[in-house]
RNA sequence: GCGGGUGUAGCUCAGUUGGUUAGAGCGCCAGUUUGUGGUACUGGAUGUCGCCGGUUCGAACCCGGUCACUCGCCCCA
């Protein structure tokens, strides 16, 4: 009879358990670190309405990715990323929740996208927030690119330095007045300046002049090439912005010594709902990975759910992206001794008092496996060396008798027969 | 949705101009006698050569189709 296929479906990540546990050992670094600085956590539904997902006014790309699908007369979908569902969770509990709210959640989110490197179709997000009623001031933009500084400094031993790259749509809109480049054509112009990185100047230039002309392409390239604080001086409204994001760069240089922050206004983040300060964080080590977090300013969080106005300021770690492809490529470094101690009984007479022995040392915090299955012992001792166990247990008639155990380090190979309270004491945390 | 690449053992891959029973390394299993593993030695299992069709005396190999995987593009974490 032919099989099924034991494969997981292309784009879904299976980590093994070794992996599993570095993978949770980041997340729970990134969680401690989100609650030192006051982020609440938020773990909302996989599933949504499908009226929660569609942004009936905007339809783009992320909506044909959608998974939806129908439960009788429902009908649903799977979040594809954290927002939408925090946009729902805002307007449904703006009574009870202290603005500004800062939440944060790491969680599952699926695209029925093209898989390719560091592009899965379930796909794990680290996302954080900052919603304000009406307005948020911009220091919260600093709080936000600080709180990323931070995050990836903990991030550090396990991905290496980053490059955070920060722009400003509104430094660019003002850019745009300034050229008189139509409404109509922004759209377009930012989704070019938006693939600076990969393109050459000749073809950025050449993809724009179609849309405003070679002379305003030239102008514009260089103007995102240079430094923002340079140009100063062409509109009172672009002084105006610039002197906004000053204030927010002077004090991330402060704080951080500008190390790994760079400005940079060819950061736009595509057709996004940003309005603001965007920006985008990048490997060191691994920059065709793309941009591994990104986030900024919006303006119009929760209009499709209340009449109420919610603004906010966030980003998102795309953990799956940062993690399969470093363990694949080695490195990210597995630990193994996951347990401390196999505990192995020679006789079945003896089981009883191995599994006492086994909860003894539980008790104690010892990661303990105790295997009293009817294998030789020689097959026990093999097993335990594949666990990477760094003691075994053994418990015998004359240990029994003696109520002692043998304790055997299975690196060096010495064993010694001791009590049970000498080993938690050698062994304890 | 659009392009490129690749499908042979659990994994990584060889496989000559088409020619007998399709291979290696790693892994897995067993053994090298009784309460001591990792190393070594010996032996063993496992394949519809992705699938369907065609050419041929003969196909893993050539041709057509199809599916899957993968890398790019679009878009994005």
């Amino acid at each position: 009879m032919a099989k099924v296929s034991a494969k997981p479906l292309s784009g879904f990540i299976e980590l093994k358990p070794l992996q599993q546990v570095k993978f949770n050992e980041i997340v729970d670094s990134l969680k401690q670190k989100l609650e030192i600085f006051g982020f609440m956590p938020l773990d909302l539904p996989i599933i949504e309405r499908q009226e929660v997902l569609i942004d009936e006014t905007d339809k783009n790309e992320t909506q044909n990715q959608m998974y939806l699908f129908e439960k009788g007369e429902n009908k649903l979908g799977l979040r594809f990323d954290g927002t939408v569902g925090l946009a729902r969770f805002v307007a449904g509990n703006a009574n009870d929740l202290t603005f500004p709210f800062r939440r944060y959640q790491v969680g599952r989110n699926f695209r029925g996208e093209r898989p390719q490197k560091g592009r899965y179709r379930e796909f794990y997000q680290c996302d954080f927030d900052i919603i304000g009623e009406n307005t948020l001031d911009s220091s919260y933009e600093f709080e936000i690119i600080n709180l990323i500084y931070e995050l990836f400094e903990t991030l550090k031993p396990y991905v290496g330095d980053v490059i955070i790259k920060v722009g400003s749509r509104k430094i660019l809109n003002e850019i745009f007045n300034y050229l008189d480049i139509e409404e109509s054509v922004r759209q377009n112009i930012l989704i070019f300046i938006d693939k600076k990185m990969k393109v050459s100047r000749d073809e950025l230039v050449e993809m724009m002049q179609e849309y405003i002309g070679q002379a305003k392409a030239e102008k514009l390239y260089e103007i995102i090439e240079g430094d923002y604080k340079k140009l100063q001086g062409l509109t009172p409204e672009l002084d105006e912005k610039i002197a906004e994001l000053s204030v927010i760069a002077d004090m991330i240089v402060n704080i951080t010594g500008a190390k790994n922050v760079e400005f940079d206004l060819s950061i736009v983040r595509g057709l996004g709902y940003y309005t603001g300060v965007v920006f985008e964080v990048f490997l060191k080590n691994e920059p065709s990975l793309g941009s591994v977090c990104g986030g900024g300013r919006y303006d119009n969080l929760s209009d499709k759910f209340s009449s109420r106005k919610f603004v906010g300021v966030g980003g998102a770690i795309g953990v799956s992206r940062l993690f399969v492809p470093m363990i694949e490529s080695g490195a990210i470094k597995l630990d193994k001794n996951l347990v401390d101690v196999v505990v192995i009984a020679m006789n079945a007479s003896n089981n009883s008092y191995a599994q006492v022995t086994g909860n003894r040392l539980r008790d104690a915090g010892i990661k303990t496996i105790v295997n009293i299955d009817s294998s030789k012992f020689k097959k026990k001792l093999e097993n335990a060396n594949k666990l990477d166990a760094k003691y075994i247990v053994v418990i015998g008639d004359d240990e029994e008798v003696e109520q002692l155990v043998t304790l055997k380090n299975m690196d060096t190979g010495e064993s010694e027969k001791i009590s049970v309270n000498q080993v938690i004491e050698k062994l304890g945390k």
